[in-house]
DNA sequence: CTATTGACGTATG
DNA sequence: GCATACGCCAATA
C-alpha cells in the first residue's frame, strides 16, 4: 500500500507558491526527512531530487530551518550536505547537539563528518521509489 | 518593486 | 583541493 509513496511530485506541483502554509515546500521536505531510518543520513540535494527539484536543493535546507517549529520531531540532524558534512550544526539548539543525536544513533563523526557517508546514506528517491 | 542571503550542488579554472 | 560563478526559489529588509 504506497500509501507512504507519496506521490510528492505531484503534491509538489499542486501546491500553490507562495499560497497556503497547508502543504507548502516543507511539508514534502519534512515527510521525507521524517522517513530516514535511525543511523542512516541523507544529503538536501538527495531530499530536493525526490521532491523532483532537484536544482533547488536550497530550498530543501531553508525548509529544515522551519523544521524547529515544526510537529513532533523532524530528525534533522540525519540531514547533511552531499560531502557528508554537519553543516546545519550551527543551527540546532546548540552545535554539538547534532553530532550528538548521530553519534547516539551510530554514526560516527569525524571532524564535522560523517564517517562512512557512502554506507550511511539513505537515498529518498530509491527508498521511497520516486522517479 | 529590487537587493541580499541562505542548513546546497554543479560546473569551471 | 580551493576560488569563483551560476542556478534554484523562498524569506526578509
Amino acid at each position: 500500500m504506497p500509501s507512504k509513496n507519496i506521490p510528492l511530485r505531484e503534491k509538489l506541483k499542486t501546491v500553490t507558491p507562495s499560497g497556503k502554509k497547508d502543504e507548502s515546500f516543507f511539508e514534502l521536505v519534512f515527510d521525507v526527512v521524517m522517513e530516514i531510518p535511525k543511523g542512516r543520513v541523507t544529503s538536501y540535494g538527495a531530499i530536493a531530487a525526490a521532491l523532483g527539484t532537484r536544482s533547488s536543493s536550497r530550498m530543501v535546507g531553508w525548509a529544515m530551518n522551519g523544521s524547529h517549529r515544526v510537529r513532533p520531531k523532524v530528525p534533522a540532524h540525519r540531514v547533511v550536505n552531499r560531502q557528508g558534512l554537519l553543516t546545519g550544526k550551527m543551527h540546532f539548539e546548540y552545535p554539538d547537539q547534532m553530532q550528538e543525536l548521530l553519534e547516539k544513533e551510530g554514526v560516527q563523526i569525524v571532524d564535522d563528518k560523517v564517517v562512512d557517508f557512502a554506507k550511511k546514506f539513505w537515498d529518498p528517491v530509491k527508498e521511497l521509489g520516486l522517479e
